[in-house]
RNA sequence: CGGGGAGUAGCGCAGCCUGGUUAGCGCGCAUGCUUCGGGAGCAUGAGGCCGCGGGUUCGAAUCCCGCCUUCCCGACCA
């Protein structure tokens, strides 16, 4: 294509609105424009990266057997009242009602229609099982859409369903789904990680995220430096430790102190000269089993997914200021264990064997120090409630967990009999016998991937595109447009890879060569061939990549059979 | 929803505190000439509901009140 027809509004400087790299960076080469906070229109430039990155997506899940529909984005909601989600969806999912007065919403996800589809043509476990998937938008009224495509509001979706006869035919689509992702994102070009990931209220056995590697990422996700363990860090368990309980002889003596509106750990433990780790953190909370208490060690973060799981409760939340005051007797920042009656006291692991330590009172201004387990606090229960962090040991080998920071751009889930039982989805067995399917679900955010690219990989210059999804594989740079050889010269070399089939730009803009240069640089094209005096005096091209190196001179007669191979080859 | 910024030309910003000619600068855009291997030079020109509504005033981009939009942090999030 010719750059001088396309659309492609390049910004010199960078837009105010954008923080982050990726949407810095896809503003200012181009690629999206914002119509309002979390929607984007996507450009030419856009459009051809996200159509190259859907394609791969595309061939792959057909390859694993999936079969492409297209399901609609306004859904009725009836369907969301059978599967119970109409009540309990919230405030993300946009409502709105036709000229009839009928309901319905921008579709989020599409469980509902899609099991309404499949329970009302399939039937027979002789159609099992059956992958179906689809790449198009999902609305989600986010509570703060940011960072551009990353957490939009309005935003592009591969989302596929399948659907089998009984767990193992299940676990055997989430293998080829994980196969199927694992492949996915090779192909474009990413370093990333699949991880074991909380199911959340969605349920079922297991789920893995696809992480994108990035320091910017949203997500801490938990690597293990001796075996291939990774979690998120909502699941990331840690080893239980060894520890055997502390000696009662260290004991000291209980003392109580003055710690005047100190109320945070860090506060606390600077106010007594102590460290947080000699501190123990005391957190209510309310949850659908009435309060609870949780205690970590004051350099410890509490896992609440952890504590959720560990309870098997349906809801949790920090308790209010009027629920601590009930409990402990005194305002926010001074609760302690000690003389607590009638609440469901738990504490992590990290808590056994410590001894002397650091509580809050339950009375105002006031904290206790050298608590002791057994002789001050009596626990029923320890288990591992906190976070992992870097140094942790691994829960598989034992050995050192380590952090990273990652996007998540695909999730995997078996979901189990959630809503083929609630929407009467099922097939007749062999012995001609009812029974509800076994679901799956998996999706890909498609514009968080092409962020989360870029994320990956972009200097001060702009994006460096991995060659798979790039806008173009190969830009010609004529460096002056009226200069007739020159012309000649590109116009040919770009006939002859657009011939090959290559994605190929000509920047025939009547610009200087310094602009063309730094709009090559911006929107990321892999390689950029310079057509200039070289050319027309010496008869040679010169070929630089845009992630850095060395130009390459190449006579003009073998420039095609270079690039190719280059292509191919992207390391030579 | 809580906290903190910001809305002035397509983009980036100044002006506002201390009200007063015709609202300015850089980039971009248009035209012409000179240039042409990393965002050129000169000249001429187009482009503004100063976010919206109300108020104060002889007079409001500027002061006051209300609203809207937007960005960041937090809470939230298959």
């Amino acid at each position: 294509m010719r750059y001088s027809q396309l659309l492609i509004p390049t910004l010199r400087e960078d837009p105010a609105e954008a923080e982050v790299a990726s949407h810095r960076l896809m503003m200012r080469s181009g690629m999206i424009r914002k119509v309002a906070a979390g929607i984007y229109s996507t450009l030419p430039l856009g459009q051809r990266v996200i159509q190259k990155t859907k394609q791969i997506i595309r061939e792959e899940m057909n390859r694993a057997g999936g079969q492409e529909v297209f399901l609609p984005f306004i859904q009725p909601a009836e369907l969301w009242e059978e599967s119970g989600r109409w009540e309990v969806y919230g405030k993300e999912m946009l409502r709105l009602r036709d000229r009839g007065d009928r309901q319905f919403c921008l579709g989020p996800t599409h469980e509902e229609v899609i099991t309404d589809l499949v329970r009302s043509t399939v039937n027979s476990y002789r159609q099992l099982p059956i992958n179906l998937y689809q790449i198009h938008i999902k609305f989600r009224d986010e509570i703060r859409p940011r960072f551009g495509m990353m957490r939009a509001r309005e935003f592009i979706m591969k989302d596929a369903y399948s659907f089998d006869i009984d767990e193992n035919g299940a676990e055997e689509s989430y293998r080829k789904m994980y196969e199927a992702y694992s492949r996915i994102f090779s192909r474009l070009g990413l370093t990333f990680r699949a991880v074991e990931a909380d199911t959340g209220p969605i349920g079922g056995n297991f789920s893995h995220e696809f992480m994108v590697l990035a320091d910017t990422g949203e997500d801490i996700i938990v690597t293990c430096t001796g075996c291939d363990y990774a979690a998120n860090t909502e699941k990331a368990e840690i080893a239980k430790p060894v520890v055997s309980d502390a000696d009662p002889a260290k004991f000291q003596a209980l003392k109580r102190v003055e710690t005047p509106d100190m109320r945070t750990i860090e506060e606390v433990a600077g106010f007594l000269n102590v460290l947080p780790e000699d501190l123990i953190k005391t957190l209510v909370f309310t949850s659908s089993q009435g309060p609870v208490v949780a205690l970590v060690r004051g350099d410890h973060d509490i896992n609440e997914v952890k504590l959720r799981n560990y309870l098997k409760c349906d809801s949790l939340e920090l308790a209010g200021e009027e629920v601590i005051e009930k409990i402990t007797g005194a305002p926010r920042g001074f609760a302690g264990p000690i003389g607590m009656k009638n609440v469901r006291i738990i504490a992590d692991y990290g808590l056994q064997g410590c001894c002397n330590m650091v509580t809050g009172g339950n009375e105002r201004d006031v904290h206790v120090v050298n608590v002791n387990f057994g002789r001050d606090v009596s626990v029923d229960e320890f288990a591992d409630l906190r976070s992992a962090q870097a140094g942790d040991s691994c829960p598989r080998c034992n050995k050192l967990l380590s952090t990273t920071r990652g996007i998540e751009v695909g999730h995997i889930f078996k979901l189990g009999t959630k809503y083929s039982k609630a929407m009467n989805c099922s097939y007749l067995d062999r012995e001609g016998k009812a029974q509800p399917m076994i679901m799956g679900c998996y999706g890909i955010g498609v514009g968080r991937t092409v962020a989360a690219a870029i994320e990956q990989s972009h200097d001060e210059n702009g994006i460096i595109f991995p060659e798979p999804i790039a806008p173009f594989s190969v830009i010609v740079v004529p460096v002056n447009t009226n200069d007739a050889v020159q012309m000649e010269i590109a116009v040919n070399l770009y006939n002859g890879l657009a011939a090959k089939g290559v994605d190929v730009l000509l920047d025939d803009r009547d610009e200087r060569p310094g602009s063309k240069f730094k709009d090559a640089d911006l929107i990321g094209v892999p390689l950029r061939v310079t057509v200039g005096k070289n050319a027309v005096e010496k008869k040679y091209l010169d070929i630089k990549e845009r992630k850095g190196g060395e130009a390459q001179q190449v006579a003009i007669d073998d420039a095609v059979a270079v690039i190719e191979r280059r292509l191919k080859q992207p390391e030579v």
